[in-house]
RNA sequence: CGGGGCGUGGCGCAGUCUGGUAGCGCACCUGUUUUGGGUACAGGGGGUCGUGAGUUCGAAUCUCGCCGCCCCGACCA
């Protein structure tokens, strides 16, 4: 954000000169590559849209470069899933994405993981792997670090890029080989300790969603090849969804809102995460249809679903044939109780548009939105219509915001379907005709209305809608936050 | 991996059946014009037709191999 920004200077190749890095936020400057036509490969809307908007181009089947616009939206949820990982507590680190095949030669899941596992060998010949998960690394990391039961309890995540080699990758980033993912893995003592960061986490999961924008149904979900008591997958509903799910339709009026939340309070935690889960709603691996059909009729719903995450609770599966261990305070050796948890975020990139777009465009939730507000010059080169944007893009930038300007040299139209096409929520129209009177045009990309403000006004009411979104970032440590906002 | 389809300028496509040396729309560049939801006109730049071999006087077009991508299925965060 401008405010930190003033060590963040950057070479603008253009003038040759430094310069903030506000002026790449001017379209005339910034690298946005949008297509009128859809390349004929994507299928479904959020793939079409992201390749319609310059957010990514494809670099072989299920591998995309981020182009800066969709690389913005990667970072803005990365943040909000650092954000609300701070929150509850959980440590963040890196492990990198390619892994030695001995540790793998360790849990027997080199030989059983198959050609979906990409491997490699190095000029040593040593055998290597582009790392599809983080189970047996984070394991050798607690188990060569920690002895005590006096450092539990732990929860360890990363924010990496994994490699799946899937037969058939689809969807754009929603099924890609090459994905970016959150995942968490959590060390405790005791099942009860175990069973509370499982509940935490789903909690901390709730938040990070709905700070997107997205309602994600917790659903009973199957615990596949990881195992385990407990688990449950987020989706999201969405008719381009993989999985059927089913559920009570009253499972949709449940919100988190704002409440607080202590992430040390077993017993809030629980209750929480009972008040998410109490009614029916499955995928179709755990589907139940005598139970489903003890619903009410009227809020029976099947409907399609995108798994956006899944948390799990699988106690000593692990730890006990892989020695993690701690000793208890009698001195004893005790295998820790495990859980580990996944967000996929390049994938949330999809799922987000799929649950919000229109015949348009994308219409992006004002928490991931790569710019807060578009600023239409309608006549570029008029002094009036010129400084009146410029003024509104020096006051939004002072308070933090980032809008994106269109200075371009481009009729009204064109300019106007390029911000529904890459769907910033709102968009400040300046024109002669209103700058007459004094006003400019706010309009809402969700709703379509409009309302005409002096400039002043339409700025304060710009930065009073996101006034809640800053909050919200600021559980975030400083440095941190600081280093995410500022290299973008 | 089984089935289907497609590779022609940055994007969308025609041309392939019936071989004669590449065309349209959009985008891009120049000029005029226009200016509150993709303005109109004129001029212009850009393509080893995925790739290799073959047939032929001549191949985008016919034959064979290979590569890549998309869709359906099985699989998956």
């Amino acid at each position: 954000m401008p405010d930190c920004l003033c060590a963040g200077f950057v070479l603008d190749r253009r003038e040759h000169r430094l310069t903030t890095p506000g002026a790449v936020m001017r379209l005339t400057r910034y690298f946005l590559p949008v297509l009128k036509e859809t390349p004929s490969e994507a299928q479904i809307v959020s793939h079409r849209l992201m390749l319609r908007a310059g957010m990514i181009k494809q670099q072989a089947a299920g591998i995309y470069s981020w182009l800066p616009m969709g690389f913005k939206v990667l970072k803005r949820i990365e943040a909000i899933v650092h954000e609300e990982q701070a929150r509850a507590g959980h440590i963040p680190m890196l492990m990198p994405t390619l892994q030695p095949a001995d540790l793998w030669r360790e849990s027997d899941r080199y030989d059983a993981y198959g050609p979906e596992m990409l491997r490699i060998r190095d000029r040593h010949e040593r055998d290597m792997l582009y790392g599809p998960t983080n189970e047996e690394m984070i394991t050798d990391i607690f188990r060569s670090h920690v002895a005590s039961y006096k450092d539990l309890p732990l929860t360890l995540y990363h924010i990496q890029w994994k490699f799946r080699d899937e037969i058939r990758p689809r969807f754009g980033v929603m099924r890609g080989r090459e994905f970016y993912m959150k995942d968490g893995y959590n060390f405790d003592l005791t099942r009860e300790d175990a069973l509370h960061a499982y509940n935490r986490h789903l909690v901390s999961y709730l938040r990070t969603y709905e700070r997107m924008g997205l309602q994600a149904i917790p659903m009973r979900a199957d615990s596949g090849p990881i195992g385990g008591d407990d688990t449950h997958e987020f989706l999201v509903l969405a008719e381009t969804g993989e999985s059927e799910v089913f559920y009570d339709s009253a499972v949709t009026d449940i919100r988190l809102g704002d409440r607080e939340i202590d992430y040390d309070d077993h017993a809030q935690c629980r209750a929480v995460m009972e008040e998410f889960t109490a009614l029916y709603a499955r995928t179709d691996e755990t589907h139940d249809a005598e139970a489903f059909a003890q619903i009410p009729a009227e809020r029976q719903r099947s409907a399609r679903g995108i798994e956006v995450g899944q948390i799990f609770y699988f106690g000593t599966k692990y730890s006990e044939p892989m020695g993690a261990t701690v000793q208890g305070p009698d001195g004893k050796p005790v295998p820790v109780h495990m859980g580990s948890h996944g967000i996929g975020v390049s994938r949330l990139v999809g799922a987000i548009i799929e649950a919000s777009h229109d015949e348009r465009g994308i219409v992006w939730p004002e928490g991931v939105t790569p710019f807060h507000v578009g600023i239409v010059n309608l006549k570029q080169g008029d002094a009036g219509t010129d400084r009146a944007c410029e003024e509104l893009y020096g006051a939004l930038t002072k308070a933090g915001l980032e809008p994106l300007y269109d200075d371009r040299d481009e009729r009204a139209g064109g300019k106007f379907a390029t911000m529904d096409l890459i769907g910033l929520p709102w968009r400040i129209t300046v024109g002669p005709r209103g700058l007459k009177s004094g006003v400019v045009e706010l309009t809402s990309r969700r709703t379509g209305e409009s309302e005409e403000l002096s400039p002043e006004a339409a700025a304060e009411k710009v930065i009073e809608i996101y006034a809640p979104h800053h909050r919200q970032a600021e559980h975030w440590e400083p440095m941190a936050k600081r280093s995410f906002h500022t290299w973008l």
